[in-house]
DNA sequence: AACATGCTCAACCGCCACAAG
DNA sequence: GCTTGTGGCGGTTGAGCATGT
């Protein structure tokens, strides 16, 4: 029988959990990570969330006219949501969808708006140099780092193969190691299912907690500053 | 004031691509 | 080559709010 996820709004509660595992752990497997955050939540609705509104990296609302210019362009020529976000840091597809349904597709319809062939900025490898060209003739979407690449000097891609449900390691994952260290006091979290009781009831971590935030920087408890892979990434 | 209508946007759903076993 | 699990994408829905009548 299917796990039964809740299908609601957000709540503020299931945000901080969210946030706070995430902060903590970075990203690296939805479909896991709302079991071990506490959340009764599906790894779908888990990613939607933080991509499309708690993700810090997301700006919300205020489209200046050069924004609106780029997704009506990139949008006529059948450029799909997710490309058009790319070319916007910080917007997301979703919001991008909406501000398409809510603003300018009748814009556009009422022709308020003109509606321009789009002009795409790109190295040249050859040259090392700016170009602009059209879309989407002779337009290469640049490649994001791989993860071995990021982390070169880290640890964290040898945590690949494990067994704790992260079948798909894709690029843009991380995956928790199987193996505890004594060694390591730091990665024996893993083994543990999260949850807030749990951080709570640490007697340790209650010297750690963050007063702005509530819970435990992540830095403090790793020893160390720490970098989500957004962070990294962008 | 009460109701109808329109608008916004968070959230869900179904489908697809991809990787691993 | 097939199956399964996962992440990503685009379409759609519906609650809440704003505006109009």
């Amino acid at each position: 029988m299917a796990a039964a996820f809740k299908k609601c709004p957000w709540t503020p509660e299931e945000d901080m959990q969210l946030v706070t595992y995430i902060r903590r752990y970075g990203i690296w497997n939805w479909s896991q990570m709302p079991k071990h955050a506490g959340l009764s939540r599906s790894g779908k609705s888990c990613r939607l969330r933080w991509m499309n509104y708690l993700n810090p990296e997301v700006r919300r609302g205020n489209y200046t006219q050069e924004e609106d210019e780029i997704i009506i362009s990139l949008r006529h020529i059948g450029v799909g949501w997710s490309a058009i976000a790319a070319r916007l840091p910080g917007r997301t597809d979703n919001e991008i969808k909406n501000r398409w349904h809510s603003h300018l597709k009748k814009r556009i319809a009422n022709n308020v708006v003109e509606v321009t062939e789009p002009k795409i900025e790109q190295i040249d490898s050859t040259t090392d140099t700016l170009m602009t060209c059209e879309y989407p003739n002779d337009f290469v979407a640049p490649e994001l780092p791989k993860l071995e690449e990021i982390y070169e000097d880290d640890p964290i891609p040898s945590y690949a193969s494990n067994n704790i449900g992260a079948s798909s390691i894709s690029n843009n994952n991380i995956a928790p190691p199987a193996y505890v260290s004594s060694a390591d006091p730091h990665i024996s979290f893993w083994r543990e299912p999260y949850s807030l009781e749990d951080v709570y009831g640490i007697d340790q971590c209650a010297t750690y907690v963050d007063p702005e935030f509530g819970m435990p920087r992540a830095e403090d408890w790793f020893g160390e500053p720490f970098y989500p892979y957004y962070e990294v990434l962008y």
